[in-house]
DNA sequence: CGCGGCTTTGATGTTCATCAAGTAAAGTGG
DNA sequence: CCACTTTACTTGATGAACATCAAAGCCGCG
């Protein structure tokens, strides 16, 4: 057999084997490259050309884009797994998104080119790929559908969840974001979300240490995401 | 040559063609079938198992959801050549949402798994469809974030210029979607949809008559849909 | 003809953004 | 390492934007 890489787990070559020849998977960890990069580092700037295909291997990142007024807007929070640049990698020329760590994150970059050449002798491959982009939108959408119809308390309960549940699964956990970038994930102002957090202390549902949070009433605060 | 099924301008079957085999696109060809849909019927209902891919081949529907807290919300606006069946075909076994004819529609159904099995067997196709994949979401997302950050004026000047423009390509059109449907669209009011469009009557930015939309001044309503 | 859904307008109050001002924290250059 | 600047955080006060409630007219449909 063969080495395929030195990443076990990685849920793309995953996907990937099964489908490859032998000779293909040797290129194909032979062409692949990684990337380190520290938290706040900018791994894809909006605009650039698009011409790797870029995976998340550690770490924790945020897609965000300036939206028409110049302000910005995060797009999504993207964790290990999940294909940074799958939303327009396959139909646009260049990016119309960034992407930073807010972790110290490893990025795993295969040229776009490769991977279009091999998607295409491989169409159940591509099946695979396309299962994947699907689910990664279908997220997206419905988590800016879900926000929508929420007021702010609902927004921040929902988004204190998102990181103890999906993120960090636990019930204590550092904020990777700033009070400004919660702000720009969930469309409301930076001093709503610091309102709403301190309300939230006060209320004991949560215990704020900096960027350190605790939530202390995780049925009410499910409650407020659920109602508010 | 080949007859190719009767359907001339399928953009559906230009991507398809040029991929198969003679034999394929005969398989295609005669798996396919049309359903007529009038206004106001049901083409998808949220739930329902995904068996069948689905293409609009003419009409407009809309695709919407029940949201948590049991209101309708509007995902997209779908006009021909889009792929109806686009948005979770790939990744779910349920609808997750619904659609609806908002006019008279034509679609084109074929069998989910002949498409998987066509695309498995070409990798090439697959690289087409995901194109159109990545890019239907792509605008989805987008819209929903431009919509987040205008305020209701906005709004509504944003959607009469979509369907002036993106969808009718006239200056006089007839709304499909009701005030209520407009609101679930860009998530606000029904009352605000129908306050904002008086509004932009008494400015005489508009002129209204029941269902048919008149913009008088596009030039200002650009301005309020950029700017507000 | 009457019922239900869609539309419209007005009045009211809540939610939220904005403005202002101050503290804390974090990075920067000498 | 300390003064300095900048950026993040926090709280309060104010007004604007928006949802909600209420009432009435309209239209299509059984």
């Amino acid at each position: 057999m063969n080495v395929l890489c030195n990443c076990e787990k990685c849920e793309l070559k995953g996907i990937f084997i099964g489908h490859l020849t032998e000779t293909d998977i040797e290129s194909f960890c032979s062409q692949k490259s990684e990337r380190q990069f520290s938290k706040g580092e900018i791994i894809i700037e909006q605009g650039m050309e698009i011409t790797e295909f870029t995976y998340l291997k550690s770490g924790l990142v945020k897609l965000f884009r300036k939206g028409e007024g110049g302000k910005e807007q995060i797009i999504a929070i993207a964790k290990p797994f999940d294909f940074v640049s799958l939303l327009s990698v396959f139909s646009e020329k260049n990016y119309n998104y960034s992407v930073t760590a807010i972790e110290d994150s490893t990025t795993c970059i295969l040229d776009l080119l490769f991977i279009r050449n091999i998607i295409g002798s491989n169409g159940n491959l591509a099946l695979n790929i396309m299962e994947k982009m699907s689910r990664v939108s279908d997220n997206i959408i419905g988590n800016l559908l879900n926000i929508r119809q929420k007021q702010l308390r609902g927004r921040i309960a929902f988004i204190l969840i998102y990181f103890a549940d999906k993120i960090y699964s636990n019930l204590i956990f550092d904020l990777p974001l700033s009070r400004k970038e919660i702000a720009e994930y969930i469309g409301m102002t930076t001093e709503n979300v610091i309102r709403i957090l301190s309300e939230f202390r006060q209320d004991k549902i949560i215990k704020i240490n900096g960027k350190t949070i605790e939530i202390a009433d995780f049925e009410r605060l499910k409650a407020i995401a659920n109602f508010g």
